[in-house]
DNA sequence: TCAGGAGCTAC
RNA sequence: GUUGUAGCUCCUGA
């Protein structure tokens, strides 16, 4: 325990990266893409177990979430992720095991966090233990290619390839294409908090995930206890813990009905009259019980179309009356079908024709431009206070950097959150303005570096804040690092999500991922090879490194073409302190290593006759020598 | 091309 | 120390 809290205190926050490779190494997207076909088909599955706990969905499992930000930092057992990756593949793979096999998950160590939208308010997080994670990840990875093929369209929160941008895009759409000038704007009370266990597990089974076994492990995820601040341990009745690593899907598992629900209600709907009373809408039969709800029904509704984003979610009508009945049906619906009550003060309806309506930080109306109705969007007025206040402390931080800053520092962080605000809010159609305000409000404080700021920089500077800034006058630079100007942005129109993205088939992988550029047998060969008294971390870069050179050895460029040949180096030997992290591994030929390593006269001229050097590999042989405490040698 | 690290957003 | 999912931007190494 001790040993984690030092490390924690020295190691660096990793960050996530794309994932989409990690599968590839694993050689586990084949299986993903089958269990998403086989959803898509309608198929259900009673027996997923093996699958979720094989072992290199395991290992997939830890590659995925020791980049997290997260992993080091402990639950309620201290432990963090160097507790994981110190063990061999082999023994991580039966821990998990054991641990499942009567699962019962630690306690979730509840912390209170203010909100980013609004700091006054705090919002509880549940962070789960490393191997709660560990375990979590393992069941997402499965059951995310099931859920993707049931999910709707329009759900954008929380799920592969989808974001916010598409979000806005397809409302701006509905606005104005399909001119539907009325929203609904709902706002569940505390929604992650208030979810109803058993009405998920239903959700579970509808969606085709029969798994008894897994559905009894679920139940033990939501059931754990919760370690409050004060110390203090309790039990949750509902609530999904917001921290959880399936905490995202499971909402979007309770909320995808309401999705096709929605869209089902309207009379003359396309899709629901073609797939046939509302039934077997993409390939979910968890409709039937749809008559009751009779406040809609009725009312042969006309078109309307919902927009969800995680809880957040916006249903766009034809015109009041509908938006008002919408509201209602809705709201009953949420309470009768998921027991979720809606805000009745956040909860309303929106003439967008007279209002604003406020979504996902941007906040958008119609006004008429030449006779035609089109969608005119600013930042909200929260975003716009909240960076302000971000913004002014980010300059006094360039002016009097705190201590552990430097002014270099400072001015890095300040363009990489203004490039940040911009590139977020440069989808409202009015963005200019509110950075022009913004900028404006900054102008005192900006007074405070005083003529630090110079029109010119000292020598000829490039990088990503002189190509995207330099055009514009209120470009500022300090010696060579040059100032973002917070008022210049341009609106950038959002882009819907082309419907040709995926990531569980392999023609929609193709328009976002690239294959690996060499013959990935010899990856799986050495996938496949236990490695004997060597740690998680170590298997597990010694994958990504393979990859990163191409499958070639880093001194020689020689292409492997034997397992054994493949050898995974320590530039600094674990008994000098070296660690099995990736940057301190190297993968080299068998008589490269053996070269590095070689004290003995005899044994350094047989191997550099048989691999006969160049200059530059030589050098390349010479600095791993130096590393490992060996002198140079020479042809 | 790979990896890691910094920033931003939404919820 | 603040977790999680998703998306975006940039930088640095090999």
């Amino acid at each position: 325990m001790v040993t984690e809290n030092k490390r924690r205190s020295t190691t660096k926050k990793p960050k996530k990266v794309n994932n989409l490779r990690y599968a590839e190494y694993y050689d586990m997207q084949e299986t993903f893409d089958g269990l998403y076909a086989k959803a898509a088909k309608g198929e259900t599955f009673d027996s997923l177990m093996d699958l979720i706990f094989s072992k290199d969905n395991i290992l997939l499992a830890y590659r995925n979430i020791k980049g997290n930000g997260g992993s080091v930092t402990p639950g309620t057992d201290g432990l963090t992720i160097r507790a994981i990756e110190k063990c061999s593949p082999e023994t991580l793979v039966q821990k998990v095991r054991n641990i499942t096999k009567n699962y019962s998950p630690r306690a979730v160590r509840r912390k209170e966090i203010p909100k980013q939208s609004d700091p006054s308010k705090t919002r509880p997080l549940g962070i789960p233990c490393i191997w709660d994670r560990l375990i979590q990840q393992c069941i997402l990875q499965v059951l995310e290619p099931i859920c993707e093929a049931k999910f709707s369209e329009n759900s954008y929160g929380f799920r592969p390839n989808r974001d916010c941008e598409q979000a806005i895009a397809a409302s701006y759409r509905h606005m104005q294409q399909s001119h539907l000038h009325y929203v609904v704007e709902f706002d569940i009370k505390g929604f992650f908090d208030n979810v109803d266990h058993s009405k998920l597990i239903k959700q579970m089974w509808a969606l085709g995930i029969r798994d008894k076994r897994l559905i009894y492990i679920v139940k033990r995820i939501l059931k754990a206890p919760i370690q409050l601040e004060n110390g203090t341990t309790a039990a949750p009745v509902k609530g999904t813990p917001q921290g959880g690593i399936i905490s995202p899907l499971l909402a979007n598992i309770v909320l995808n009905e309401l999705d096709w629900w929605v869209e089902s209600q309207w009379a003359d709907n396309p899709v629901a009259v073609a797939r046939g009373r509302n039934r077997q809408l993409g390939g979910n039969t968890v409709f039937d019980k749809s008559h009751g709800y009779r406040a809609m029904r009725t009312t042969r509704l006309k078109e309307m179309h919902i927009v969800r984003y995680a809880d957040d979610f916006r249903i766009f009508c034809q015109n009041k009356d509908s938006a008002e009945r919408t509201l209602i049906a809705v709201t009953k619906w949420l309470k009768e079908r998921l027991r979720l009550d809606v805000s009745p003060e956040k909860t309303q309806v929106v003439n967008l024709n007279k209002h604003y309506s406020e979504f996902l930080g941007i906040k958008m109306r119609l006004t008429k431009k030449k006779n035609k109705l089109v969608v005119q969007s600013r930042v909200s007025e929260k975003a716009v206070k909240r960076i302000k206040t971000e913004a002014k402390q980010k300059i006094k931080n360039i002016a009097r950097p705190p201590k552990g800053m430097t002014e270099a520092r400072a001015i890095l962080n300040y363009n990489a959150f203004v490039m940040g605000e911009h590139n977020y809010y440069q989808m409202a159609t009015g963005v200019s303005l509110d950075f022009r305000d913004i900028g404006y409000e900054l102008t005192r404080t900006m007074k405070r570096l005083g003529d630090r700021l110079k029109k010119e920089p000292k020598d000829n500077i490039g990088g990503a804040v002189v190509d995207r800034y330099s055009c514009s006058k209120l470009m500022r630079y300090i010696k060579n690092l040059p100032v973002a100007p917070i008022s210049y942005v341009r609106t950038k129109a959002p882009m819907c999500k082309k419907r040709s993205i995926q990531k569980y088939t392999p023609e929609g992988r193709a328009e976002i991922h690239e294959n690996l550029g060499f013959d990935t047998k010899m990856l799986r060969a050495l996938l496949r090879q236990e490695v004997h008294e060597q740690s998680a971390a170590y298997a597990d870069n010694r994958l990504s490194l393979f990859c990163a050179q191409y499958g070639k050895c880093a001194v020689t460029g020689q292409v492997f073409e034997s397992l054994g040949d493949i050898h995974c180096h320590h530039k600094l030997p674990k008994n000098r302190g070296g660690r099995d992290n990736y940057q301190n591994l190297i993968i080299v030929r068998e008589s490269v290593h053996i070269l590095i390593h070689a004290t003995s006269e005899s044994t350094i001229a047989k191997c550099l006759s048989e691999l006969s050097l160049n200059k530059r590999q030589l050098a390349k042989l010479n600095k791993l020598r130096k590393e490992a405490g060996n002198p140079p040698v020479s042809a």
